[in-house]
DNA sequence: CTGAAAGCGCTTACAG
DNA sequence: CTGAAAGCGCTTACAG
């Protein structure tokens, strides 16, 4: 910075043209005459000179950055979102800018969010609250829930059918005859948690049947596994339980061969939600629900970039097909 | 943006002050007598102003925005960093910008990131060319190169002691009484796989060892589990691995105990490095070293902030020390 | 196609 | 402490 900056200015100068025509060679689609543009590109190259990119978002008003919001990476699910997001937003030249919200942070780093001119905010976190996420839609900036739902605000969203994977998982977990099945939570105010959950209810009661019982883990091991104690320790032990995501699926998994010494799935089966990497693993071979990462990040690219670059068009949510993945973790019918 | 941006001007005028005062009430120990500051800040909250920071940036020369390099998220060292890194940037007011690379576009991304005036530039992708690297320091922009040494660049750098812990994995393999011991680099062309590589090599020379043989795993699981094969294939068949990281690790432990059932540690012990937290779930249990990743980021935000905030500070390497973790993945002495 | 000029929203000496 | 003014690096009508 200091001294050493090359301005445009610099490079007019070199290339003996005006500071327009330096400015119009590094902007898309503006008239210069190719020999203008020739000198100016050599005198720029001379100079080592790069276009101030915050100075033209100061003056255009589009600063071609995203925010991303996100909460925890310890989930696995998300780092393989934040890149493929990442990428995306890279190939059409946009940058993203990373905030890392805690439950007790939330309103300052939001705060300081929109101090940013960003064109466009993606929220990543299960559970921000609505207050702040409408103030966010209240400055006019296009805002995008990726997992999460809150039909109440002028926001688009992008999630997938949670609601269908946890009837699936009902099913195959009633048709294949277990007698106690259970229900392991996520957040209790997250929607994914919340949808997976009425999935799994209504699956069951299609097949006449209901939860044995029930716990919410929080989405964090400590808390599946607290979870799974209480759920293992009843009279009755379950024979199956749906856990609301992969990540808590793996501790408990854990916990039931390694302090209970029970088999997965002769003694009891566990079933999972999103698929990440580590359910293919042959240790785990978890039996889950894939939440399609790859579509979810295009679609959420899609909307929020139209909604960016054609400022008016209407909110959109998009629900994503899940599928069933059927591995070794659950007893087949 | 567009119409509804409220602006300094704005507020100096319904708070009837100048616009200088406005500024100097968001601008950190500017002087401002307390009556001037609480009727811009009434005004302010009353119009809904938030400051432009990329105003701020262009004026200031200082953007409080360090871009983040990464590669890949999958190796799971990486997201824990990236996340310990952002709270920790945000908590001294900086805030990352991300970039990803692929092998192919390195030189366009680094470009893209030059445009953007960052105060510094971490580099955390285990094989940027020193060109690009080089190419950044002569901006004056302040770069640290994360888990990577280039000796020959003016720049620092924050990395775990490797050499050191590759050389204890070495002799907790030899003292064991290990017989055919091998090892699986990640990207041969990666500092850390070098040291790794080289103080296994050191330590096993010590106790008067060699290794039996050796193939690069790239980083990538399909290579750690081509890189497997071949060892496991050889007439003598190997009765201890040296994974150059936990993530290849997990792949070939899956890979011996389903393709060629084999028992861990019984018929052969496996280290890995870095200890992610999969490491200690239950059904890899690993053996590995752990990179102290809490350590290395305070090393990191401490070493960068110094230099973007003092300007003349000298480049520094942070070497920090590495730590055995001893679990049930290798046999024992 | 080109240059001179106004302007984006802000910071920061300068003079009072 | 305060305001008027210059200036950061750039984009973009405007007139030629």
């Amino acid at each position: 910075m200091s001294k050493g900056t090359i301005t445009s200015v610099d490079v007019a100068r070199r290339a003996e043209v005006s500071q327009s025509a330096v400015s119009r060679t590094f902007s898309p689609g503006a008239s210069v005459s190719p020999k203008t543009r020739a000198r100016v590109l050599k005198a720029a190259e001379e100079l080592g000179y790069r276009p101030n990119v915050l100075a033209r978002a100061v003056i255009s008003g589009r600063s071609r950055l995203i925010a991303v919001l996100v909460a925890y990476l310890d989930n696995h699910f998300y780092p393989g979102v934040l890149e493929k997001l990442s990428r995306a937003l890279q190939g059409r030249g946009y940058q993203v800018l990373l905030f890392l919200t805690d439950p007790g942070n939330q309103d300052e780093v939001v705060q300081k969010m929109l101090q940013y001119q960003v064109d466009g905010i993606i929220m990543a976190t299960a559970t921000l609250s609505s207050d702040l996420a409408g103030q966010c839609a209240d400055t006019g900036t296009p805002v995008l829930l990726f997992n999460r739902y809150v039909p109440s605000l002028p926001v688009s969203s992008v999630t997938s059918d949670n609601l269908e994977g946890g009837r699936q998982l009902a099913h195959l977990l009633a048709d294949a005859g277990h007698q106690r099945i259970c229900f392991i939570a996520g957040q209790e105010d997250s929607s994914t948690s919340r949808d997976r959950g009425a999935g799994f209810f209504k699956g069951l009661a299609e097949r006449g049947r209901t939860v044995a019982a029930h716990a919410a883990g929080g989405y964090t091991t400590e808390g599946a596994i607290r979870a799974a104690r209480t759920l293992i320790d009843r009279k009755q032990r379950p024979d199956a339980i749906f856990v609301a995501n992969d990540h808590m699926a793996f501790a408990v998994m854990d916990l039931i061969r390694r302090d209970y010494g029970l088999r997965i799935p002769q003694d009891i089966s566990i079933v999972g939600y999103d698929n990440v990497p580590e359910a293919a693993w042959n240790s785990y071979n978890l039996t889950t629900v894939e939440q399609p990462g790859d579509a979810m990040v295009e679609a959420t690219v899609a909307i929020l970039l139209e909604q960016v670059e054609n400022q008016q068009v209407a909110r959109r949510a998009a629900i994503l097909p899940c599928r069933l993945v059927i591995r070794g973790s659950a007893r087949l019918p």
